[in-house]
DNA sequence: CTGAAAGCGCTAACAC
DNA sequence: GTGTTAGCGCTTTCAG
């Protein structure tokens, strides 16, 4: 260490400070710090040194100001992180957007409506990019004011309601109705439905789905029958409380045969409560989980980190469409899915510039769902 | 353009388009914009409008620049946000963060340990204000650099090896060692232990604990007993290769009573292997999951929730320290918890600057554990 | 290969 | 209440 003085350990080091150190001109200073070529081998030493003594850290927000760019973070609201589905969704989107060299801010929301609009409004002042959101709320104005403001918006899991906006879902609809009437094929017609939060569109599709396969059936007096009625409980958000009506269920005058539990939390809720009664009704649940083969459980299955590739790569298109993907940031490929397509799996409607993604769901057989009323598929 | 035109559907709307529109001086616009006092209703109204007119959106960067801030991000490296652990992790780190106005950026590493380092390296580049990490690598040199450049760095689940920087870690070794002891008391001498890549952390000290207990009970030749050796295996870092692991073990000639298992995919893996063998063998594993309870399953539990808001408290804390928080950062409250002191749960060690918080585990008995040798656990 | 000047979009001081 | 003047830290012309 000759002249130059240790290093002013608080203070953050700028640019100039490092050209000044190394006796060189500002711009030569960036040009070695980038990395940019056209630097003598000596000059960019030196300023390297400099830097290090310093503890320089190039500030990448005036970087990013300089060269126009808004900033390379996309956002994703969705209910709650320690959800296997939602994590498992952020997996996918992550991992779709770092080959965009875009970058996941994830937030949630605890499926509370204000929580998410002032999220949104948040994400938007930190000028992220694109918006994916696994929406709580009935009206989107603060998704709408963000869309306004040239941010795409993608709707993930659910549908936006009174937005035009590119989204991602799951067939709900089919998925529980297959569920139903596998039950139904095997025997049983007095089969109890658990769901979440009766304002969810998610939930409001199963609930359709298990009306539609019970009203083929003829059961129950169809859709206001008062015997289907009693079959239906709604709002189970957690476990604890799908366990609790799980129980109800079971304990009514003549219990359902079989329970088809529309998520994956209910579905646990479920198993839980069929163990404390010691019973083994059969049941099919929608969503798969972790050691579902294990317990056996049929399930109605999907795959959600796909979902959130496809979410991101939604999202992705709407930014390589109105060219605002920098390098590194794929574009031709891209191209590929356009609209009125069908991809492999699921379909792609176009309308009004806006992409509507529908994602099929399979059915798992593990012997839950596979005995008739009064059998036990417990091992 | 004379008027206000209809709008400048492209090119993005800076302030100084807005205070023209609307006939005011930049600053005037910017107070409005930033719903600052001291603008009269009228005029506020007029720029509102403008704004709204021409699509403006803040550029929160020019903003931040402007005002001397870096970020409001704080970035988390885990290996992969679909393992429930990490995030469950996320979700607390999320929510502490929040309540100082931090924003949460996640990256998944897959447990690589270059993939790792370029994440770091490009979150250092994105400025984040923190980094909180669960490392994979043996040296953490980017750590290392992006802590000499102010950047606090705190390590979760697993320490830092050649760096000196805040951790919270569990309590593995006194985890894994009370849970083989459990197993012991309820008579089991031969207690197989399936475990993760032997190079984590983690993973060592788990081992370190299981070998303490089969030692203390004098039981197979020690550390280097050929018979241990025989009823361990390593390097199952996926529920799959847990399940061959397993399945390797129970079908020993003299196969193990008992298991124990390093961590949630491994004891699901483990799970499922008993299962396809018909058998029960007695498990303890570590780490809770879904569905633990109603399998029964006895663990070594602790709250990964928790894990997140205290790392993330240890980042605000380095960050409150060194002047860092802004408005809206409890600044006072976070004084309370300080250097040798001892909280309600775990403890802290400070030295050198640095803080090390262990987190203590809880047995939680389900059935599994509690069983002799040759009994069945199941329901 | 290197440097001087200009300015990204915004806000903090101070005027008025 | 409102406007004017600087300048955050960096990169970009365009000269040397």
């Amino acid at each position: 260490m000759p002249d130059p003085a240790p290093a002013s350990p608080r203070a953050h080091a700028t640019l100039a400070n490092v050209a000044e150190r190394a006796g060189v001109s500002l711009k030569t200073a960036s040009r070695a710090v980038n990395g940019e070529r056209h630097v003598a081998e000596e000059t960019r030493n030196r300023v390297m040194r400099a830097a290090d003594d310093l503890g320089f850290q190039l500030n990448g927000l005036a970087s990013l100001l300089k060269r126009g760019i808004r900033s390379d973070f996309v956002g994703l609201v969705t209910g709650d992180l320690a959800n296997p589905f939602y994590s498992q969704l952020a997996k996918g989107v992550e991992r779709e957007l770092r080959t965009a060299g875009l970058t996941l801010v994830v937030s949630s929301s605890d499926e509370s409506g204000a929580r998410e609009r002032a999220l949104v409004d948040e994400l938007v002042a930190r000028q992220v990019r694109a918006l994916l959101v696994v929406s709580t709320l009935e009206s989107n104005a603060s998704l709408a004011a963000a869309q306004q403001r040239g941010i795409p918006v993608v709707f993930v899991d659910r549908p936006p309601t009174d937005l035009a906006a590119d989204s991602v879902v799951l067939d709900n609809r089919a998925g529980a109705a297959a569920a139903v009437r596998h039950l139904q094929r095997h025997g049983h017609s007095r089969i109890g439905f658990i769901g979440d939060f009766d304002r969810l569109p998610t939930h409001r599709q199963r609930l359709d789905g298990y009306l539609d396969a019970v009203e083929g059936a003829g059961g129950a007096g169809g859709r206001d029958g008062t015997e289907t009625r009693m079959l239906v409980r709604e709002n189970s958000h957690d476990a604890e409380s799908a366990r609790r009506a799980a129980t109800e269920l079971l304990g009514l005058e003549d219990p359902p045969t079989a329970l088809f539990t529309s998520n994956n939390r209910v579905t646990i809720g479920a198993l839980s409560a069929l163990r404390e009664a010691g019973l083994t009704t059969a049941l099919v649940g929608f969503d798969d989980f972790d050691l579902a083969d294990v317990l056996g459980v049929t399930v109605v299955a999907h795959d959600p980190v796909d979902m959130g590739v496809r979410a991101a790569r939604l999202a992705l298109d709407a930014l390589a469409e109105r060219g605002a993907l920098h390098g590194g940031e794929r574009p031709a490929e891209r191209s590929g899915e356009r609209p009125g397509e069908r991809s492999a799996e699921g379909s792609t409607v176009r309308g009004g510039g806006t992409a509507s993604l529908v994602l099929p769901t399979t059915l798992v057989p593990r012997g839950s769902g596979e005995v008739p009323p009064g059998t036990s598929w417990r091992r």
